[in-house]
DNA sequence: TTGTAAGCGTTATCAA
DNA sequence: TTGATAACGCTTACAA
């Protein structure tokens, strides 16, 4: 069923029916006719063959380091769903934390697929990003990281830090932290930088063998802070960089009867759902995780439809959630 | 850069060029003076015209109700890389759990776009949904659920509760169980069913009172617990359609002095990460959720290359694991 | 082994 | 306001 068909049972030419389907400038006469042939047919444009013509597919790209993550999956939920209304389809690409699949699945979009516009949920930025960035033909927005001169919206990683640990420091002493690795600016650098200047601020001095890297999980957490308790037993705060490591951690102290928040304090980042569940309850930061991904997303149909929009870097908001893993006064 | 461009740089019609790119029928020579051309211009065939002349698009559409869940988090996470591996893209449809949104991208999916291939992580089935079901003009993968006739892949929801509910029974005189709407059949109507099961065989009577429905949150399971603890005060033992659920149960249950499992047994169904981390530890049903998205990428990819696959109906094992929110005998 | 030519289903230009 | 006609970038008979 094509336009041809359409055009010859409504006895005009191909040509009209097409005009009919975008700009209008048909007469009335034969609007009613066409409209009459495509009800009927249950007609439906090919979007493969208007893509070839116009160049526009309504096709985005997002990129994404690991499907299976709370933050990631509402920043997702927020992009797909800004997306959608806006008439686009989502085309996933889940790298599994793979830098190297990071920059051929943008490869991919942008030379084979002819998407739009493209979302990266970055974690990493190689010289090889970089350079796929800048040869990138359509809009990007980077989410969850900052890029300077790149339009992004990211967290408030290090200001969250710094007041997380400034709370916690209203009763600890020997704060230590167990953070993720480093070449993750947001979730490794800011927050651990974010934890370093408040602690600075009080002339707390944190020793090295009190700043520990975990992976992103519960058992990451656990080891780690296993580790901390042998070499480093004043411990009297742990700050996590994840509510994960932070539940690991909480396990781990349980573990060897140490009672939180009265021996140790622990919090964590990211207020998944299940904060609220462990025990003690964990006090987190709340990141606007799926607002971040609403935000991308509107700033990317920004970009792809008028195309003289600057690139803006937005710093989302974040909130302290201080429930029962910390013991500071009210 | 097209393929005509390609074709007069290397001194040869753009047919040789694509039977370079394709089938291969080309002499040596030709071969390295094209191939030095690409090189040179790192050309890259534009998939779209492609796909309008062949019509395979290398694209399935994954329709998904909830992105940020943890089992349909697993479930896309195997989809994905299965699908990938065979160089298809993905193209996701997050419903947010609206059926008739649903129906709507399934239609998209094979009207518009030409997807060549479609897996439906499903939870109801309406007339709606059969008769665009029926529509299909591409191979489909039901994931989640049972619809008999067609290739699907399910979790054995029914089995599951029946066992776990049967470990539970060993020390339980009063059961209860909080489930979800029945409309769902899976996670709705097959666990209820295992759970009342196993309790017929037992004879064990449950109360209308004792069986209730919580929507999939930690809150909906916690109000239900509430409840339950009001109307049903007898009861030593809750079986929960889902870990979420199960725990809402727990905060509640501790909120009002009763230990588990001393006094109350808990069981959940998901075993995400946090499971273990949750005090008591829960005892759970572990699905197999991510290899049953492997499952289903796989025998789509069969179906949509060899077209005379018959359907399969693939049913799921799983595991119980045996945590500190039950009180069996080892 | 190669080239010519006819599509795939649209939209855009230009006369009429 | 409408209809030829030429693209968009590719594949595939068919003929050479």
């Amino acid at each position: 069923m094509d336009i041809n068909q359409i055009a010859q049972m409504a006895g005009v030419s191909r040509a009209t029916v097409s005009r009919y389907l975008n700009d209008g400038y048909v007469s009335q006469e034969k609007r009613v006719a066409i409209r009459r042939v495509i009800e009927q047919t249950g007609y439906v444009p090919s979007q493969q063959a208007k893509s070839l013509r116009t160049g526009k597919s309504y096709v985005v790209g997002v990129v994404i380091p690991k499907i299976n993550s709370t933050s990631v999956g509402r920043m997702t939920a927020g992009i797909t769903s800004v997306l959608n209304d806006a008439g686009y389809q989502v085309l996933l690409a889940n790298t599994d934390n793979d830098a190297a699949r990071e920059v051929e699945f943008l490869r991919l979009f942008s030379e084979r697929s002819k998407v739009d516009g493209v979302i990266l949920v970055a974690t990493v930025f190689t010289p090889a990003h970089r350079e796929v960035l800048d040869q990138l033909p359509v809009p990007l927005v980077v989410l969850d990281q900052v890029l300077s001169g790149r339009s992004c919206v990211y967290q408030d990683d290090f200001g969250a830090l710094r007041e997380v640990t400034e709370r916690v420091l209203e009763r600890a002493e020997h704060p230590a932290y167990i953070g993720v690795f480093e070449e993750d600016v947001a979730a490794g650098r800011q927050r651990h930088d974010g934890f370093l200047a408040a602690c600075r601020s009080r002339d707390v001095h944190v020793p090295d063998e009190a700043q520990l890297v975990a992976d992103f999980s519960v058992d990451g957490g656990y080891g780690c802070c296993e580790q901390l308790l042998a070499s480093y037993p004043q411990v009297d705060a742990i700050v996590c960089a994840t509510d994960s490591i932070a539940y690991g951690a909480l396990t781990c102290l349980r573990e060897n009867g140490i009672e939180v928040p009265r021996d140790v304090q622990v919090t964590g980042v990211g207020d998944s759902e299940l904060s609220q569940v462990v025990t003690p309850r964990l006090t987190t930061v709340h990141h606007h995780y799926k607002t971040s991904g609403v935000e991308a997303a509107k700033m990317l149909v920004g970009l792809m439809t008028s195309d003289d929009m600057v690139p803006r870097e937005v710093k989302m908001g974040f909130e302290i959630v201080m429930r029962d893993s910390t013991d500071c006064p009210a």
